[in-house]
DNA sequence: TCGATTTTGTTCTCGCGTTCACAAACTCAT
DNA sequence: ATGAGTTTGTGAACGCGAGAACAAAATCGA
């Protein structure tokens, strides 16, 4: 039977089997935004040097990636737009509706309950959830706020596997903790604090400030390196009046 | 004059030159979130091993990752927080200030005026730029907002290195040349588009969707692996009984 | 039908980052 | 003072991902 079943074992299958290397997948978003703003320009087919381009990526590594999925290109033309698109929303499990919860109704929950990027996407924000009874009830992005309490029927109810935490780190862990025993089995983090979760629960942290802070670093050594530079040259100066 | 400079040449002279791998440079604000935390615990010392658990990460690698910087830390104690702290905190370049310019005060500007991991990090956000005059003028997190006509203004009056991008998708390569030609040299782009800037300015992206759509495609992974499980377990029991 | 041209899919090589493992260096108890 | 016990800092091995380069496959014109 397991010879019956791999009598034709083409890299797609294979790589269905082991999986698709992490910074693939991670790139495979940036190519779909890319497909859609080339399909509503209404381009058609598009090579792989323009979709690179678009995606501000390298030609050759967006190949590579692409053959991760299969053979959806035709060589001396290129590939269709629409039919990759497609190709990679279901790979990536776009074609499915997501049902998420989003606990921490501040500033930055407020935000993600109405961005856009979300619903295009095939995530449907199901719940909101807050602690601070003052603003249980309260209309966000057409939804309602609940209270904390209700997390655990909440998520049973609409089958919820993704849970976004926006809460201040100290309610981080506590949050995750309920999520997770609740079901849900992949966790979007937005505060600030390392999480701890079971095998087989996944968890993805954004922190707006480590950005920020890379981006010091290279300002600052951009700053250093001027200084050296202007160091340099008085030395030199100096060095030729000695 | 160059010998007499480089009379002895540690492993932090060369580093500094050479610079810090990119990889650690991006987990170097995570353990400054560690050893904060620690610190205001009241601990005074923490080995590697404890700050790697506390960072979320491999005690092997954390200290690899220190060794960067320079030998901070002690054989057979471990590692004196509020020292490190200090050490890594000079390295990103936190001891010094950065006013920051935030364009687009939609949702999420406003999450982000609002955001204190800035403010506690050296990051001072010294104005508000957006495009619609209904909302020029209001006031947010103790700023008001300014016109977008302003920003060349703005930029040279607080010499602000770092610009921060909130607009929707199709004006941030516009608001990005304006930032740029008014002397921003870094840029953090929260809009999902791709950025195409002149060498020497850096560009970091912050996704909230690609993070969400990675998770995604794990969990259905997850869940064709339960599918095919059950596949396989059925298969099973029916040859058994063929 | 055939050759020229274009563009994909894949192989190969190289470099970076992670992890292991251990010597060097420090503390502490006796 | 010395040996036992810790913990750092780093050399070495390994694995993954990036990019170059090319063979295979498709189109198109004559």
């Amino acid at each position: 039977m397991t010879s019956a079943r791999r009598r034709r074992t083409t890299r797609r299958d294979d790589r269905l089997e082991r999986g698709i290397p992490e910074a693939t997948i991670a790139r495979l978003p940036v190519y779909l935004r890319a497909l859609t703003a080339l399909s509503e320009r209404s381009v058609t087919t598009a090579s792989s040097e323009e979709l690179a381009s678009a995606a501000g990526v390298n030609s050759a590594k967006l190949r590579k990636d692409l053959s991760y999925l299969g053979s959806y290109g035709t060589r001396g033309v290129g590939y269709d737009v629409d039919y990759l698109r497609f190709q990679i929303a279901r790979e990536i499990g776009l074609t499915q509706d997501w049902p998420v919860a989003i606990v921490g109704i501040g500033n930055l929950g407020h935000a993600l309950a109405g961005y856009s990027g979300f619903v295009s996407r095939g995530f449907r924000v199901v719940a909101l959830l807050d602690i601070d009874p003052a603003r249980v009830g309260e209309q966000v992005a057409g939804l309602t706020i609940r209270s904390y309490d209700q997390l655990e029927e909440v998520v049973a109810a609409h089958r919820v596997a993704i849970g976004v935490i926006a809460t201040p780190a100290s309610a981080a862990q506590d949050v995750c903790d309920r999520l997770v025993a609740a079901g849900v089995t992949s966790v979007l983090n937005f505060a600030p604090s390392v999480l701890s979760v079971p095998a087989g629960v996944d968890v993805r942290k954004v922190d707006l400030s480590i950005e920020m802070q890379i981006l010091a670093y290279h300002e600052q050594r951009k700053l250093l390196a001027a200084d050296e530079a202007l160091a340099a040259q008085f030395a030199g100066s100096t060095m030729e009046s000695a």
